[in-house]
DNA sequence: CGCGACCTTGAAAACTATCAAATAATGTGG
DNA sequence: CCACATTATTTGATAGTTTTCAAGGTCGCG
């Protein structure tokens, strides 16, 4: 993409001045687990990149793999092309998460990733991160789990499509984004969709019309507070009751004998 | 290289004798990618164990991270259990596919591993491993393109779930199988499923009265034919245009026709 | 102000699950 | 080795959930 004008010290201006060390994502991102030293190597070959607009490209599919990319703030969506062109979204990441890990086995990106809002992103060249993690074990490990955790994450999303109602799927959603956005530091009830009903119908396996149905039935059921992006969870109990194995009832009821 | 230790012989035993070097499996597994004499030092710390047999665990959830496993033989179901004690299937491990990558983040196995039948495995423990690792550039690449590819590969099948219908789920199913059996030197025409409706079910999202009717459905079409456990490909473009965007006709017309 | 993108709502259709039952395999104990 | 109990698979009929199609509504932006 933009190899031409970025010369080995990409660090030195002003605003790119923070490290990992000043980040308050630094327990939820690489350097978890590693030394103040070990730290200092790995901000060596860290550098931030202008911010990505909205609907700006960070890789696309087929670019080569040339760094990982934390999220230091704003979203990106990833999302893959299948084979007649339609887009289906594979995730949307919060700050603090990598982003690029399936690009390391084809050196190429299988996915596109682009930012649903305006966006703030360290780079981790691939190749020296590499190096720098033969020589910190630590920073070895904290790639393994960081590794697995998204192989267990994808494992956890499987069973939700494959095994979960509607209904279910969209509770997990709210309440995984409350969990993720609250580990972050913002509120655990209200916050911002930054994505679309349609990526979010994508994401889930459901058609648009189903998700905007179901915002409405559950705000009727009292479980949220729906107003256009905002969402206010006002029942976590139920959205959990709902997300779990319950098929039906609370909710669908809810509605039914209001109407 | 100050690996001279008293290097922990595993090995001795007459039936365990065969190492990766000896291996057919070797370019699927993870000796791919490194030299000779670091293959020596890897297969210092690789074991065998008995032979699974039919339903014997080789992990179940919580048990701590000890080692990865290698299915050098046989099949391997991989599956955890719902907040209702539901089963749930992650996958079916064909030989030269590690196991384990899961467990990394947590130190512990989210989820059970078992025999489908009898199971020759490959033992390699992981702290050793990520020791190696951190000496041999080379498999530190290779256990990360390892699993990125299983990330990659778990993506494909979120695709597959959230967005296919019940005929492309099972095509791609029976290809995937055909191809990942072909690459391990046995047929892609002719196989046999290790693994019961039930299963293959669970896996995809379906109910198991929808697969046997997709059996049937598929070979009154002449995709394939199916004898119990026995499979045969008669059709790959069949198959493959049903796996595809093809959302219908093939082979629904080609039984309601006849009917 | 009006256009276009996004979202919501309703009605009908489609797909898949569920329920019920028959048949076929497998395993077990005698 | 057989008879029985058990489990797995198939098939049919019915019901439910979710999609699709169609249309109206809302928001933001030029």
């Amino acid at each position: 993409m933009c190899c031409t004008m970025s010369a080995p010290k990409i660090l030195d201006l002003g605003s790119l001045k923070k490290a990992c060390k000043t980040c308050g994502l630094h327990d939820l991102c690489i350097p978890l687990g590693i030394s103040d030293e070990e730290l200092n190597l790995l901000e060596q070959i860290i550098s931030r990149r202008r911010p990505l607009q909205r609907k700006e490209h960070l890789y696309r599919p087929g670019d080569r793999l040339h760094a990982l990319y934390a999220v230091r703030s704003g979203t990106v969506k990833t999302y893959t092309l299948t084979d007649d062109g339609q887009e289906q979204v594979t995730g949307f990441h919060l700050p603090g998460e990598l982003l690029g890990l399936d690009a390391i086995s084809d050196g190429a990106h299988p996915c596109a990733a682009r930012a649903l809002e305006t966006t703030s992103i360290c780079e981790i060249p691939f190749d020296r991160l590499q190096e720098l993690s033969s020589r910190i074990p630590g920073l070895q490990h904290q790639l393994f789990r960081m590794m697995s955790r998204e192989i267990q994450t994808d494992e956890h999303f499987m069973m939700l499509l494959g095994k979960k109602s509607s209904e279910a799927r969209m509770a997990s959603f709210l309440l995984g984004l409350s969990n993720r956005l609250g580990a972050r530091g913002f509120s655990r009830n209200e916050f911002n969709l930054t994505m679309s009903r349609n990526d979010i119908a994508n994401y889930l396996g459901l058609a648009v019309e189903t998700v905007s149905r179901l915002f409405t039935r559950f705000q009727s059921a009292g479980l949220v507070r729906v107003e256009r992006k905002l969402i206010m969870i006002d029942d976590f109990d139920g959205l959990l009751k709902v997300s779990g194995t319950h098929t039906v009832e609370d909710v669908v009821t809810a509605r039914d004998t209001a109407s």
